[in-house]
RNA sequence: GCCCGGGUGGCGGAACUGGUAGACGCAAGGGACUUAAAAUCCCUCGAAGUUCUCUUCGUGCGAGUUCGAUUCUCGCCCCGGGCACCA
């Protein structure tokens, strides 16, 4: 029979004691408390996809710190957590294995629930949602008509990428490198209707806000502003020679139109069979585009074509000089940027320059370098920079900032141009040929055009979700579902059949959790204006646009709409880095993957969070180590015996006596060190892995005191461990409630004050001070810490190991940094 | 190509605004306890030299600024991430 000593931390029971009792007690349950200080912690919400990896719990640990944290600090914290369960992988899983996707969902969401709540995290259950839930759709469905009755929404029909795989459209943002974001199959050009947000009339205020974001990494901002990608010139107007028509260019260098050599125009561009129409370039040019088109579609992923283009036959004419600009059509010009048309000025733009130089077409220098003239009648590369213009009619001699604005108000006052803006950004294609999410509130008459379903008749339900063997099918395949009336004129009518973008149920999922239940509208805007903005968000660096920049613009919209009061949905940011083993990311492919709940299983959750949180800052990479978990649990089992071996401090409460022996100083000196060194890391940085070590230290100070006979002052070694005990609850909370317990406290931690650090007690009263010859270290003294700087001095420079190597020399230099250093300069 | 990160012991990582490089942990080696193992505790642990106490070198490489540089400046090398014909 085993003889328990008690020296070992039986985290199975415990564990499971203190997730029960909160199951029941519900300590994380929150409600708005106006005129109490609220923080708002988010974490991304897991997609449902059958269990959690190491990435979510790295993810929902770090999130739980800061909410037990903020908890103990006195806010009112709310802390929810759902289900981004619209998407792909379940039709897969219903393909593969007959299951609907309803209820492979559901089925998941129940497993990591289960999974979540074993960890202990301090969510506010009653807060859950799903966003596959008709209750939360449905006001979505609601949003999306609220938007169309805004203008923000639009129907047209546009070349999008397709994939085959996935059997839908993606949004620009969701093709990487060619591919699908989800399955990596190569997207395919398609012509199609399609449904758009108009983020586009939002892109001057998403690029505006982002000064707003100081609570933001760098990076994510730097990302988005070049996602939004503005720039600021001028469009103007060619007129097609011996038509009637003109091309429309867009430029941001202006002061270059002089140099105009000829024109380029996207091989999509529609006015190109009006040019060569009839004309013997007519079968050349039809030609060079399909293979141009071909080329596109399949171009590999980082390949740059070379530049091709070929001659319509057709000219236009330059409006400031009345020059003859050959039309050509190329292969590099984009026909979904600007105006798929480009003025091409050789002398000083690099592609212009290389296909000048291909095709043996006019060079024509319109900017020096300012300063001394500077001749190059063969230059090998486009002067790109700046300058002063030449041979530029009226505007010569201006320099390229000047002219710019003179060119364009020009010809504004001519007529034929404008001030113009483009962005890179573009409208959020939304409609996706999928039967997993959101229907699109929609429907279509033959009398009265395209019409919203009336608000009493939503939700618009996804059919076949009522029963497990309901159809699954995409809805066009769903007659039933697409046979209706019109709401306008009652004639027979179709629903519209294109479902959700699960990206939009990601972009507002954070507002509803400030009041999941609301019957009467998506958001309460009592509950949103208190618990809004997210003081603090949390997830991967993969989100930085797509689901970051549709959150911003969603908040955006739904403020102008009246349901929000905010203009930016999250204050703070911080994005975790990847888990890793072996040097790669885990995933199934490598085979490097490790499973969290067997890991709970052998060491317990506190163990496994304690780990993620120790091994790297959250910001960076954390490279899995088996060994090192062990080393966390040690740790915990340690700070258990050494609460057991005191145990007899906690019996009484009396306080520690006037008069401490020099390690009882220490300890409590150690004590209140430790309580300012670890709120400071989590405050500034989350740096927890520095936290953990300050506490470390303290226990391996601690159990390093004197035994028996020469006891600490129980009242300092009380101090001590109840401060060990605060410090680390947010990071191992059953652990911590089960030792608070254990050392007689009545009330639980849930309740529990952060430690405050104690100025006085922190104060150090012997300073080491390092003594350098020449920069070199030569002797450590310990000195009062009230010493001054001259006493220092004298006492440096008197030292032996010093004056062995001053060797009697005069000292040039004393360099003096009061209690830390001196440095003498021989 | 451009824009961000990052290069520190065998490993993960520390080092506040320039001031003891390597905290804390892991691994490794040695020892104690034990019939034995586990657990625990103690010692060593950047390199070389060494009179065992020190000395020299050492934070990707090369310069520079400084009394003093992992930290600042310039130039390069390598790794990771993002963007990439944007007119």
């Amino acid at each position: 029979m085993e003889q328990s000593t008690g020296d070992r931390y039986d985290f199975k029971t415990v564990e499971a004691k203190w997730q029960q009792q909160w199951a029941h007690t519900k300590p994380y349950k929150v409600s708005s408390e106006p005129g109490r200080k609220k923080y708002y912690v988010l974490e991304m919400f897991p997609y449902p996809s059958g269990r959690i990896h190491m990435g979510h719990v790295r993810n929902y640990s770090i999130g739980d710190v800061i909410a037990r944290y903020q908890r103990m600090r006195g806010y009112n914290v709310i802390h929810p957590m759902g289900w981004d369960a619209f998407g792909l992988p379940a039709e897969n899983a219903a393909l593969k294995r007959g299951i609907h996707p309803a209820a492979w969902t559901y089925d998941n969401i129940d497993y990591m629930r289960d999974q979540l709540k074993a960890m202990g995290l301090s969510y506010d259950w009653d807060r859950e949602l799903a966003t596959c839930d008709p209750q939360y759709y449905r006001w979505e469905q609601l949003i999306f008509q609220k938007m169309m009755e805004k203008g923000l929404v639009y129907r047209k029909k546009t070349t999008v990428n397709w994939c085959d795989s996935c059997e839908t459209v993606l949004a620009r943002e969701q093709v990487i490198d060619g591919c699908c974001w989800r399955c990596d199959q190569q997207v395919v050009p398609r012509t199609m209707h399609g449904w758009f947000f108009k983020i586009t009339a939002y892109a001057d205020e998403l690029l505006d806000d982002l000064d707003k974001l100081t609570g933001w990494p760098e990076k994510v901002v730097t990302m988005q502003r070049n996602w939004i990608g503005k720039s600021e010139g001028l469009a103007c107007d060619f007129p097609v020679e011996g038509r009637d028509t003109g091309i429309t260019i867009f430029t941001t260098r202006p002061d270059t139109i002089f140099g105009v050599t000829f024109m380029s125009l996207a091989v999509e561009h529609p006015l190109i069979e009006e040019l060569i129409a009839g004309t013997e370039h007519e079968q050349p040019v039809r030609d060079f585009i399909a293979a141009a088109l071909l080329e596109k579609q399949r171009k590999a992923v980082d390949e740059e074509p070379e530049k091709h283009g070929i001659f319509t036959g057709a000219y236009c004419i330059n409006p400031f000089n009345n020059e003859r600009i050959p039309i050509f059509a190329a292969n590099f010009v984009l026909m979904e940027y600007g105006t798929g048309a480009v003025m091409a000025v050789p002398a000083h733009d690099q592609r212009d320059y290389e296909f000048a130089r291909k095709y043996e077409l006019t060079i024509k220098t319109v900017i020096q370098p300012a300063g001394p003239e500077t001749v190059d009648p063969h230059p090998d590369e486009a002067f790109v920079e700046p300058g002063v213009l030449v041979d530029s009619g009226n505007f010569t001699g201006m320099d390229s900032a000047a002219a710019g604005k003179a060119i364009i108000e020009h010809a504004a006052r001519e007529g034929f141009g404008r001030a113009h803006i483009t962005y890179r950004l573009r409208d959020w294609g939304v409609s996706r040929q999928r039967y997993w999410g959101a229907p699109i509130p929609v429907i279509h008459c033959d009398r009265c055009g395209i019409v919203g379903v009336p608000e009493k008749e939503l939700p618009v339900v996804l059919p076949g979700t009522d029963s497990p063997d309901g159809s699954h099918a995409p809805l066009h395949q769903q007659e039933e579902f697409i046979r209706t009336s019109c709401p306008a004129c009652g004639g027979p009518a179709r629903r519209e059949t294109d479902t959700m973008d699960t990206f939009v149920e990601s972009s507002w999922y954070f507002a509803r959790y400030t009041s999941p239940d609301c019957r009467t509208a998506p958001i309460d805007k009592d509950e949103a204006r208190y618990w809004l903005p997210v003081d603090q968000y949390i997830g991967g660096v993969e989100h930085a646009i797509l689901h970051l920049l549709y959150s911003r613009f969603f908040t955006k919209v739904l403020r102008d709409l009246g349901y929000l009061d905010i203009d930016e949905p999250f204050r703070n940011l911080l994005t975790q880095g990847m888990v890793i083993k072996d040097g790669a990311k885990m995933s199934k492919s490598k085979g490097n993957v490790v499973d969290p709940n067997d890991l709970i299983n052998k060491y317990g959750t506190d163990t496994v969070r304690l780990f993620s949180l120790f091994a790297a800052p959250p910001e960076r990479d954390l490279e899995w180590n088996a060994q090192g978990v062990d080393g966390a649990s040690r740790f915990l089992n340690k700070v258990h015996r050494l609460i057991h071996a005191h145990k007899q401090c906690f019996s009484g409460n009396g306080p520690a006596a006037a008069q401490l022996d020099e390690s009882s100083r220490l300890l409590h000196r150690k004590t209140h060190q430790t309580i300012s060194k670890v709120t400071d890391d989590i405050e500034s940085s989350f740096h927890f892995n520095t936290a953990i070590s300050a506490v470390m230290e303290l226990v391996n100070l601690a159990s390093s005191m004197p035994g028996e006979n020469r006891k600490i002052d129980p009242a300092i070694m009380r101090e001590c461990l109840e401060t060990v005990i605060l410090l680390l609850f947010p990071m191992v909370p059953h652990f911590c409630e089960e030792m608070w317990q254990v050392t007689g406290h009545e009330s639980t931690l849930d309740n529990a004050q952060w430690p405050v650090c104690d100025a006085k007690a922190v104060a150090e009263d012997a300073v080491t001070v390092i003594v350098q010859v020449n920069g070199k270290v030569r002797a450590r003294l310990e000195v009062p810490a009230a010493i001054d700087d001259d006493e220092l001095r004298k006492l440096a420079s008197g030292d032996e190991r010093v004056i062995k190597f001053t060797d009697g020399k005069e000292p040039k230099k004393i360099i003096v940094v009061p209690k830390k250093l001196v440095n003498i300069v021989i």
